[in-house]
DNA sequence: GTCGGAAAAG
DNA sequence: CTTTTCCGAC
């Protein structure tokens, strides 16, 4: 567990400059980055239950995703081989059942010292948060 | 559609 | 190590 200025996250959320995998943007925070704008509400979206989303176009998903590594020949085939990668990591699982919808293990990303909100010691309280409250804090830390 | 092995790229 | 590419199996 490593600790910034106003929030602790999990290692797999943790990705120094030095980090091998940090060079470029990992997929699932190209993934969080779509989720947290308006504008791909229509391809992309939080959906269902705390931290699942669903890929409402995939080609399109897809198609950004390898715009951003100048792979023109992604696809969401390949997309979602990447995605199933995380399930061991623990950093997504599959909505079983539903079509192009999978979900963040938010569960291991706990927030301590929190402006606003003090939900450190209660873990009810994290389920509470709307996904965009988590994201508005994870992202700023990611980003250069 | 989804899964995960295998090989390979960076 | 993460992701890309390819692909057989279900």
């Amino acid at each position: 567990m490593s600790v910034g200025c106003c929030i602790a996250f999990p290692d797999w959320a943790y990705k120094p400059e030095s980090s091998p995998g940090s060079r470029q943007i990992q997929l699932w925070h190209f993934i969080l980055e779509l989720l947290q704008k308006e504008e791909y509400q229509g391809v992309i979206a939080w959906q269902g239950d705390y931290g699942e989303f669903v890929i409402k176009d995939p080609d399109e998903v897809a198609r950004l995703w390898g715009l951003r590594k100048c792979k023109p020949h992604m696809n969401y085939d390949k997309l979602s081989r990447a995605l199933r990668y995380y399930y061991n990591k623990r950093i997504l699982h599959k909505t079983k059942g539903k079509r192009f919808t999978y979900k963040f293990n938010f569960s291991k990303v706990v927030l301590v010292n929190y402006p606003l909100l003090d939900m450190a010691s209660s873990p009810q309280k994290l389920e509470e948060l709307t996904c965009s409250v988590i994201i508005t804090a994870l992202l700023p830390v990611f980003n250069d």
